[in-house]
DNA sequence: GTCTATACAGCGATAGAC
DNA sequence: GTCTATCGCTGTATAGAC
């Protein structure tokens, strides 16, 4: 069981999973070594070792690492008391902060290389996007009974659809190295849950450039 | 260069392609090797070697196979008289044979890998994916014209809106195992562009489903 | 906590016989 | 067109000194 802890953020361990991080989301769990980090750190690989004993740990940290992030993110969201709209926008543009950097969101990144995790990574990998699910399906909630989000059917799948198009709209700038991509697809798909009145004015703008 | 050929399919060059699409699909470029398919096919990997000298080559031949029968599909659905709406719904029908099979879209598995490709594959997955938004763009245009499909922005947004939906939708069904996931998510898109006179009666029951 | 050194399997790729 | 055999390299992982 690897319960999420937390890591001393100049650590040695911490600076390894910045690094693995990274390149994780540009180049997946399969597409890098422990040889690249031990290169970029100036370490060597059993010090890595050391670390994180087997590829498997290293993985799981990185991702319990980054769900607690993501999801303080959002609760840092939900702590600022903006309308269930600005909240969707502010969810898009964490989104969108992660591609800016070039790279791709964590767990899309693992989840297109789903087959080949270790069942904890998995495992990780699911609660992440349930735990976002979740969220959205309470702002979506609430934007729907406050009259300023509107959308058909269930908040769960709308929910779903929102993460579905988002991580599609990452996945899909990356090959053409374009954010504007991104932030076009985001713009226009929040607009569909948004009704005229309550228009973010910057994003509506985004989504149709002059 | 790399000009799209055609592969005798009964030949061992396709043979070694239907593996390695299969394995690329599901494992991903970095996550297969050339013993994978050796042993499936129970022929050694020397062997392999004399039909693609290299795994670049390989990967390049097997994204512009994929891509020559993804266009060809298209043109098929062309073929067939249908308005555009039930266009836009065969384009995503393709999408949920390849999930049925347990598969990602070739092209939106190497979208993930990109900066990992040698440049030949990324130059084919870029032009794979332009292929699909000129048809998208053509039927949406179409449908528009036509009244049959409704939706604010360009054709070539909304094109790559769909693209993205359907790419960011069989990522996220995969962990989940969930093929009702990406029918749900489809259909909900697709019903944002068609107005309520000309909804397809099976996409829109599984929108919202009883 | 980091090092040197190394084990050992797997990788892509090649040579040369058949 | 397929084989056996092998190369050189990289991968993850470990042992044991400091």
């Amino acid at each position: 069981m690897t319960a999420r802890r937390a890591y001393d953020s100049a650590g040695t361990a911490a600076r390894i999973l910045d690094v693995a991080e990274q390149l994780v989301q540009v180049r997946g769990f399969n597409g890098f070594s422990y040889a690249d980090i031990a290169s970029e750190l100036k370490i060597t690989k059993a010090a890595l070792h050391y670390h994180f004993a087997v590829k498997a740990d290293l993985g799981e940290a990185l991702i319990n690492r980054y769900a607690t992030r993501f999801i303080s993110a959002l609760a840092e969201v939900d702590g600022s008391a903006v309308p269930p709209p600005a909240k969707l926008a502010a969810y898009a543009d964490l989104y969108a902060q992660v591609l800016r950097r070039r790279r791709m969101c964590l767990c899309g990144m693992l989840a297109a290389e789903y087959q080949t995790l270790p069942r904890g990574m998995q495992d990780a990998v699911v609660s992440f996007f349930d735990e976002n699910e979740s969220w959205l399906a309470g702002v979506l909630r609430d934007g729907r009974e406050g009259g300023s989000l509107r959308f058909a059917g269930a908040d769960r799948d709308a929910a779903r659809m929102i993460i579905n198009c988002l991580e599609g709209a990452m996945l899909m700038a990356r090959p053409y190295g374009d954010v504007s991509r991104f932030r076009a697809a985001a713009a226009s798909l929040l607009a569909g849950f948004t009704p005229v009145t309550a228009q973010v004015p910057g994003l509506a703008a985004a989504a149709q450039p002059a």
